[in-house]
DNA sequence: AAAAAAT
């Protein structure tokens, strides 16, 4: 049923073609209109987010016929400044007062203020996040480009003219130089181009969606944060699989955009949704949510996407896969997001599925594709080890690892370990097992509240608990600073799920351990597990290697999709051996747009970007 | 088969 690649380009530039003309981007598809828009003004309040007809565009009426309030107006106050230092550069007018009838800066918290007293992890590890990294490894991140017109990367943050506020905040933060992703995806962004991204987290790719996203709406010539009634018309929409790392994400968004009169808002599950809601009544710029919770809010008229110019999906694979899907298809074609061309869309991840690209395509308008190596080059800062462990000797193996791992480490304390099993009750009764053998733990899954699971992932943090048992709840994501080894108890039945949970070690620099429990009921995980192992040049035990020779052919839908982590234009993988090259006008000869091994002999599925 | 995500 999807329309190729090929197709979908066509049709978004035929999207595009009217919406220039009529100025009402419009869904194509048919679409279910909520309750609250049925009776006439869709269009009315559908102009174009560009803001080229300013607040006439919201003369429509709209359910009661209230004119939605353009809080700027009459406000001529310092944030002035903040718009031009912004826009210098940037080309069109700066970017007005976006506070409301106060001066934001005065009463927002600083986000830079407390987090040490918050979690004491800093002293106890006496480390700054981001020095650890390694940036010398930096000429040799292996990255992969495709698309048209691709911008080419900066190599330090002043090369892009984010605005002295962001610049500040930037330094605040302690970014040096922005990292690898950064330096290519930035300027991709901020020219305006949809963007699939694969790069580890850890490195760096929250800031580089928010950078441009915040940039972006402080140069917007109208200030664009209105409401009708009790609705209110974020600009830019972040969608995450799990509510800690929407919560994680929108910590960081608010340090980027401190002072700047940008806000941020996150809505989320688990928590009660009143405070959620009078948080949207002061105003939103950048909504933070999960997709339930956002659901539930259009659905309620708390929230409109009409205005929504941005589009970022973090973990992007996960929120396209099976249990994701139709949800995100419903908030991003069936409400009244501008459509994709209209809007822009950014994509997310460390891992990408070629299926899961081909569904993506159809958010996606003309997009660019990029890969990007993590700092350290890849994984060489996780020492990986797989073991035989028969299901029944699983935990006393656990316990042996445990014990080991006290005895050697700093003074006989744990260090901090998380435990991948596959079930929530998995999770509870090893959690209670190890808590009644002498080693502190907590858990986290989807059967606990909320508050019990922000309390689990604290005392986490803070080494009260220092073993988390976890289901894939935490698997995404989730930055824990200092996690020194990543127990995958049960293996997932994904490579990519494997990726993502070692990927929760090894971070900022730091090296870590991921030991894998592999047994009979891990089969299908065997070949793909003993390819990953070794391209990442790990030590693959020979039954292992065995087990992956014996392995049903192709039983995996990764076979595959790039190297270690990220993968490889889906568009450029179909186009080899059709003889289509969709690619030769943009970017051939560039020194940053070339096609990583395009011709290097790899058969479709297993190229790779990195080798 | 399991996990996540709204109440």
């Amino acid at each position: 049923m999807r329309t190729s690649w090929a197709d979908s380009v066509s049709n978004s530039a035929a999207e595009i073609a009217i919406s220039d003309k009529n100025s009402l981007p419009r869904p194509t598809r048919s679409t279910y209109v909520p309750p609250h828009l049925r009776s006439g003004s869709i269009s009315d309040l559908s102009g174009p987010v560009s803001g080229t007809n300013g607040g006439s565009r919201w003369t429509g009426s709209d359910g009661g016929g209230t004119k939605p309030e353009l809080r700027r107006q009459g406000q001529a106050n310092s944030y002035a400044t903040a718009g031009r230092d912004a826009a210098a550069g940037g080309g069109g007018g700066g970017r007005n007062n976006r506070s409301g009838g106060w001066d934001r800066r005065e009463r927002e918290v600083n986000p830079f203020g407390n987090e040490d007293k918050i979690y004491d992890i800093k002293q106890n590890f006496s480390e700054q996040e981001n020095s650890g990294i390694n940036f010398d490894a930096y000429e040799d991140i292996p990255v992969e480009v495709s698309g048209e017109n691709v911008p080419p990367p900066v190599n330090t943050f002043a090369e892009i003219d984010l605005g002295e506020i962001l610049n500040q905040n930037i330094r605040r933060c302690k970014y040096l130089k922005p990292t690898p992703v950064q330096r290519h995806a930035i300027p991709i962004a901020l020219a305006g181009k949809d963007l699939m991204a694969c790069a580890q987290t850890g490195s760096g790719k929250t800031a580089a969606f928010c950078f441009p996203i915040i940039s972006g709406i402080m140069r917007e010539p109208y200030a664009q944060r209105s409401h009708v009634g009790r609705t209110v018309y974020p600009l830019g929409l972040i969608l995450s699989p799990t509510r800690e790392l929407s919560c994680q994400i929108h910590d960081e968004a608010k340090k980027f955009s401190y002072q700047t009169g940008v806000k941020v808002v996150v809505a989320y599950g688990g928590a009660p949704i009143n405070q959620q809601l009078r948080e949207l009544e002061r105003g939103v710029d950048i909504l933070v949510a999960t997709p339930g919770r956002l659901v539930d809010l259009l659905e309620r008229a708390r929230v409109s996407l009409q205005a929504v110019r941005y589009l970022a999906l973090d973990e992007a694979d996960r929120m396209l896969d099976m249990g994701f899907e139709p949800q995100i298809r419903k908030i991003v074609e069936q409400m009244n997001m501008p459509n994709r061309g209209v809007r822009q869309t950014m994509l997310f991840s460390a891992t990408f599925p070629r299926e899961i690209q081909r569904l993506a395509s159809d958010f996606l308008s003309n997009h660019i594709f990029l890969a990007v190596g993590r700092v350290g080059s890849s994984t060489d800062l996780i020492v990986q080890r797989v073991e035989f462990v028969l299901e029944s000797d699983k935990r006393s193996h656990l316990m042996d690892l445990l014990h080991a791992q006290r005895e050697n480490g700093n003074h006989g304390k744990q260090a901090l370990t998380l435990v991948f099993v596959e079930t929530k009750k998995g999770a509870d009764s090893l959690e209670h097992w190890l808590c009644m053998n002498g080693f502190p733990s907590t858990t986290i899954h989807g059967d606990r509240t909320q508050q019990e699971r922000e309390l689990a992932l604290r005392s986490f943090k803070s080494g009260k608990t220092p073993i988390l048992v976890a289901t894939d709840v935490a698997a995404r994501g989730l930055d824990i600073p200092h996690v020194a080894h990543v127990v995958n108890f049960d293996l997932p039945n994904d490579i990519d799920d494997y990726v993502h949970r070692i990927g929760r070690t090894g971070r900022a620099g730091k090296t870590g351990l991921a030991t894998a429990f592999f047994n009979e009921s891990n089969l299908s995980l065997a070949r793909p597990l003993a390819e990953l192992m070794q391209e990442a040049s790990q030590e693959v035990p020979a039954w292992l290697t065995h087990y992956a020779s014996r392995a049903p052919y192709g039983g995996n839908k990764n076979r595959r999709s790039g190297g270690r982590f990220g993968g490889s234009d889906f568009r450029r993988e179909e186009s080899i051996g059709k003889n289509l090259d969709y690619y030769s006008g943009g970017n051939s000869g560039n020194a940053y747009g070339g096609l990583v091994d395009i011709a290097g002999g790899y058969a479709p599925g297993v190229t790779s970007a990195w080798d």
